[in-house]
DNA sequence: GTGCCACTTCAAGTCAACTTGAGGTCAAGG
DNA sequence: CCTTGACCTCAAGTTGACTTGAAGTGGCAC
C-alpha cells in the first residue's frame, strides 16, 4: 500500500503519518523510488495509536507501550498504571458532566447558589491543589 | 488580597493569575500602588475554571460559560451540549480502561492476538475516521 | 528614609502534535 | 518521450496554555 492508501483507509491525513514514522511509531517496508511501501498491519497499529490519544495518553507514552520487545512485565505495569490514571479522569469527568447537568437544569438565579453545584466546585479546586502538589514533586526529581 | 495569597490558596502560580486576568477570566479589583487586588470571590471562580480545564474544556469555552450575562437559556444550552460532549468521552475513556485492564491480565502472547483486545481497537479506529469527516465538514464552513 | 524584594509589564520562549510551504523527484498514462 | 501530479524532504509555522526573563516600581520593615 503507498501512503494515501494508508491515510484513506486510517482516516489519517498523509502529513500525520510520515511524522508518525518519523516519530516511530509505524514503520515502512520499503519504497518504490521514493514512495513509502506500507504493509497492511500498519492499519492495526495506526488503530492501536488511535485509540490511546483517544485515551489521552501522549505518543511518547504510546512509543513506550510498543517498544521495548523485552520487558513484558513493565509493559503489563505501564498498562495497569495507565489503567488507573484513566480511571480518575473518568471520575473527574462524570463529576463534571453531572455538573453541568444540573446546572443546566437547576433552577436557582445563578449557579453558585445552588449547593450541589458548589459542592462539585470545591471538589474540583482540591484536586487542582494535589495536581500543584505532584508537579512540583516531579521538578524535584 | 494580594496576588500571592491567591496564589496559595487556590494553587495556582500568579504567573497563570495574570494570564487568566488578562483573558479576561478572573478579575481584579483594584490595585495598590502597582499590585493587583483581589476579591475573594476570585478563588471561587478559579475553583470554576480548574473544573472546566479538568473536564476538557478550553479556556475559551469557559469563558463563554461566564460572559454572556442575558442569555440564560443560550447558556443553558451550551452546559447541555457540553454535557453530551462529556458523556461520549466518558464513554471512549472507560472503553479504552477496560481495555487496558484486561491487556494488562490478558495472558495472550501479544495484545492483538486478543478478540476483546481487536475489537476495542476497531472501535478506536471508527472515532478516529469519524472525527476527520467532522474536521473536514467543518473547512468547508 | 532607604533598601530589599515581591510585585509589575511586555516580549519571547516552550511543548506537543501536527500542518504547511517551497522546491525537488519519479511512476505512469498518453 | 514527456508531462503531470502524487509523492518526497526539510524547515518553518500554528495553536493553546502557559512560563520565563529582563527591566522597572513601590510597599513596608527597619
Amino acid at each position: 500500500m503507498d501512503i494515501a492508501e494508508v491515510a484513506r483507509r486510517s482516516g489519517m491525513p498523509a502529513s500525520t503519518l510520515r511524522f508518525y514514522e518519523e516519530k516511530g511509531l509505524i514503520r515502512s517496508i520499503g519504497r518504490s523510488g521514493l514512495r513509502r511501501l506500507f504493509d497492511a498491519d500498519v492499519l492495526e497499529r495506526l488503530s492501536l495509536i488511535a485509540l490511546g490519544r483517544a485515551a489521552g495518553l501522549s505518543l511518547e507514552e504510546i512509543a513506550r507501550m510498543f517498544a521495548p520487545e523485552g520487558q513484558p512485565q513493565i509493559d503489563r505495569a505501564l498498562l495497569a498504571a495507565k489503567a488507573d490514571e484513566l480511571d480518575d479522569s473518568i471520575r473527574k469527568l462524570t463529576a463534571m458532566r453531572d455538573g453541568l447537568r444540573h446546572a443546566a437544569a437547576c433552577s436557582a438565579p445563578s449557579h453558585m447558589e445552588c449547593p450541589k453545584f458548589r459542592r462539585l466546585v470545591g471538589l474540583a479546586a482540591r484536586d487542582v491543589k494535589r495536581a500543584h502538589r505532584k508537579k512540583s514533586a516531579a521538578k524535584l526529581v
